[in-house]
RNA sequence: GCGGGCAUCGCCAAGCGGUUAAGGCCUCGGAUUGUGGUUCCGAUAUGCGUGGGUUCGAAUCCCACUGUCCGCCCCA
């Protein structure tokens, strides 16, 4: 038997309301807001993600599906993610041009190459929204303020966002260097990867889970410097003028010295959203500011902020959607006049259905208490005299009508 | 890429070396040739993830593989 691909789901048809009643929240809610929906190509070239998401990042380097075709000489990947997807699309099709800002949202599969696990597949799917050429802090809070409201909808209560601010590339690097040298004398007691991170992306060592590491950077004089205000001026007016935003709007959360996302991409704002609900795997929504982004990718300098959410991660925490009954199931042994009847009823917008196999009556009706509201009953009697029995199917009170 | 748990019908699940592999749900048929959601009866795994092995005998023990779940890493 052909199975699945490990790390895929099918959504199969009892879960399909509630997939179907995400994605239309997040529709209304987004449209409300003025973003516009996009639809980018699963595949890219395998550049776009190279250069978009970062090549000292996991994602490309050991988890993107790629491929090789055209004879060898391109190579193409699965998306991973969908910021650069949209940026490429942005650039290459002039939305500088617009009126400013573009504000545009999507909802589709992403592709990892991971070892599936608690709210992790290989195929899954984000919602995500990215808002350009805006660099004032009322774009980040637009975006987390929508981010908030999403899971609101969804009746995800008390969420708290994690925020922290990285800075531009400028104080970016001095912060870099000030830790590195903090560091540097321990550098022999770090796990195999932050030395490798030491090198090439330092602030992600404060990411790290081993213990002896997380030890490191808990002692007095390091911890001194990754919580000194490294940020330069403007980025901590930034900063602040985002909280003022969050307060203003009573949207609450917490400031995370620690939080550092794992792409390469992201300048000043970063925040996340959790659910201890989920497992290991406890991110249900990420997002940030990437003001380098559009220029890195070919196109004018640009501000821009966004954030992905993991609906399969949504997904497990909501309620789920039960099926609506039938306005109506129509029961005859008379498969013309029923297969017209129920014709007719789905034309005044009623949903109805009828027995197929012509199985006896009170099977058919047995079917009807099963899927709908009301059962249209159409024997000889209602033939020959031009009428209809309806019966209500939990009340069980019958009535005769001479329409529909 | 690295750890650990688990794998019996569409779903849940008993079985723990010995003749024909419980049960429940769902599905299908009947009791009931026009009144259901209550009840009763019947049907549905020659097979227990796959391949080897141990044994007179294996779903039950051993090995490998595959899948899945949980964790590490990373992320949504």
């Amino acid at each position: 038997m052909i199975k699945a691909q490990r790390g895929t789901k099918d959504i199969l048809p009892s879960d399909i309301l509630t997939w179907q009643e995400i994605e239309n929240k997040a529709r209304n809610l987004f449209q409300n807001a003025n973003y516009k929906e996009i639809r980018t190509p699963i595949f890219e070239s395998t550049d776009l993600f190279k250069r978009g998401v970062g090549d000292s990042t996991d994602i490309v380097n050991k988890e993107m599906y790629t491929f090789n075709v055209g004879g060898g000489d391109t190579s193409i990947t699965l998306r991973p993610e969908n910021t650069a997807g949209v940026v490429r699309s942005y650039i290459e099709h002039g939305m500088d041009k617009l009126p400013t800002p573009v504000k545009l949202w999507y909802f589709g599969p992403m592709f990892r190459y991971e070892r599936p696990q608690a709210g992790r597949q290989r195929q899954f799917h984000q919602i995500g929204l990215e808002l350009f050429g805006i660099p004032d802090a009322s774009a980040d809070a637009e975006v987390i303020i929508l981010a908030a409201e999403f899971l609101k909808a969804n009746g995800i209560g008390n969420l708290v966002v994690s925020l922290n601010s990285l800075g531009c590339p400028d104080c970016r690097n001095k912060y870099k260097e000030k830790i590195k040298a903090a560091i540097k004398p321990y550098l022999e007691n770090l796990c195999d990867d932050c030395k490798v991170r030491f090198e090439k992306n330092p602030l992600r060592m404060l990411d790290c889970k081993n213990e002896d590491c997380k030890k490191i950077f808990e002692k007095e004089e390091i911890k001194k410097v990754i919580n000194d205000d490294f940020i330069c001026e403007d980025c901590k007016n930034h900063f602040e003028e985002l909280k003022k935003y969050l307060d203003k709007v009573g949207i609450k959360y917490e400031i995370d010295k620690m939080l550092v996302r794992g792409l390469d991409y992201y300048t000043r704002t970063v925040f996340e959203i959790k659910s201890t609900a989920l497992g290991a795997q406890s991110a249900v929504l990420g997002g940030g500011r990437y003001d380098g982004l559009v220029e890195m990718l070919g196109g004018k300098p640009t501000p821009a902020v966004g954030f992905a959410l993991g609906a399969e991660r949504l997904f497990s925490l909501i309620e789920k959607k039960e099926e609506d009954k039938l306005d109506y199931f129509v029961v005859s042994k008379f498969q013309d006049v029923a297969i017209k009847t129920v014709f007719e009823l789905r034309q005044k917008g009623y949903s109805a259905d009828f027995d197929m196999l012509g199985r006896k009556f009170a099977k058919q009706l047995e079917r009807a208490g099963k899927v709908a509201k009301k059962a249209v009953i159409i024997g000889e009697d209602e033939l020959e005299k031009g009428f209809y029995t309806v019966k209500n199917l939990e009340s069980g009170v019958q009535e005769k009508v001479s329409s529909l």
